[in-house]
DNA sequence: GTCTATACGATGATAGAC
DNA sequence: GTCTATCATCGTATAGAC
């Protein structure tokens, strides 16, 4: 019989390591309750192993918890970079570009609120601009970096072509991150408003067209 | 000589009391890092005043918590409330809604940010879905009740009036909330993007107009 | 009202057996 | 790779002197 090897990036036999298995748990809490508001033991009974066995995989809790932030954002990065290939006009190009991003909220219901956490918190990544000695950036950290810029760079585009508004290009940014973002880290209040599950089918399909309608109307000159 | 009562509201001359003191000082911290990100420690030190005494005008963190957002929501409650006074046009009332709303973010900076936390975290105060044989609400999640549901009624009215388009309602209050709370939330990432504070005058008066602007467009039929 | 002293559970992290 | 045992530290909260 012919042996096949098993690191073929055939994610339908793989079952998921340990160490997946811990991400995904410590997403999920991390997400819920903040970085000192989840507890190594809390995550390790979540995934049924020991604590001890989480230092095994991680070497301490600032390293898991930078490696679930870096993951959510790889994803956003590479969802959006994929927009990058659609060579269209701008408003086609805006329009991918949200369409992506709501996706991608959409598609892991903690990546919003740990995004959302990233930004806001000051614990335990203090903003760079304090840190004793600037410390270096983040993966993660420049993975945001290189996200915003991309939009920043498809705003002022847009606007020197006259096809949007001579908006306030940071205001711009911060509006459209609050208007995604928020609406999928809002939980239990997002669903009281809506009155349905916020990450059901046609909640997002709803959700992306109303942002969409709303952003367009809000940048078009 | 005749004497004069200290308790005449006079807020120029009263000096303030340690439990005045220690809200506005928990309150900083707790927007930073969280609840569970402060210990009562941290806030004793920050007051200047022994761990224990803290205790003494507060019988648990847990009340110190509830009590520092509920001041903040009865800041905002009271600043919307004045609005409901003006009987204009949908629009004038949108108009001086989100005046109000930007002005009392901006007049608090930790204000944003700690309404942010009682929406998105599940800790320490879980959804009332959630919750174990369902809690009464606390008052802070009451004001916040009261003040969306005045926001809803504005809308719905101005779609009745076919001023505003139909749009889904939930959502616009989500967006609605996102772009203006995030923005005053988002600390180092905004000062970043806007290249300047985000709460000198300027930047505020600034962000007011470009929001405006903003749901205006978007809202209009 | 503020303090010192104390209680005691939970925290992140390490050492070493299997 | 997972476990048990252990450590120092920090968490909230209380008792009682002044």
């Amino acid at each position: 019989m012919t042996e096949y090897p098993d690191n073929l990036d055939s994610p339908v036999l793989e079952p998921p390591s340990s160490r997946e298995k811990i991400l995904e748990v410590a997403e999920a809490l991390f997400a819920a309750n903040g970085y000192s508001g989840v507890g190594m033991r809390q995550i390790a009974s979540a995934v049924e192993l020991g604590k001890s066995s989480l230092f095994h995989h991680f070497p301490s809790k600032l390293d898991l918890y930078g490696e679930v932030l870096d993951r959510v954002l790889e994803r956003l990065e590479v969802a959006l970079g994929e927009d990058d290939e659609v060579r269209g006009r701008v408003t086609e190009r805006l329009e991918h570009w949200i369409e992506s991003a709501v996706a991608t909220m959409a598609e892991d219901p903690p990546a919003a609120r740990l995004l959302l956490r990233s930004l806001v918190d000051e614990e335990p990544f203090p903003p760079l601009e304090l840190a004793p000695a600037g410390r270096e950036a983040l993966p993660f950290e420049r993975r945001l970096d290189r996200v915003i810029n991309r939009f920043r760079a498809l705003l002022e585009e847009g606007i020197s072509e006259g096809v949007f508004r001579t908006v306030s290009i940071g205001d711009a940014i911060q509006t459209v991150i609050g208007v995604i973002v928020f609406h999928f880290a809002s939980g239990d209040l997002g669903e009281t408003l809506i009155g349905e599950e916020i990450f059901s089918g046609v909640a997002v399909e709803r959700r992306r067209r109303e942002v969409s309608e709303f952003i367009r109307r809000g940048l078009m000159a």
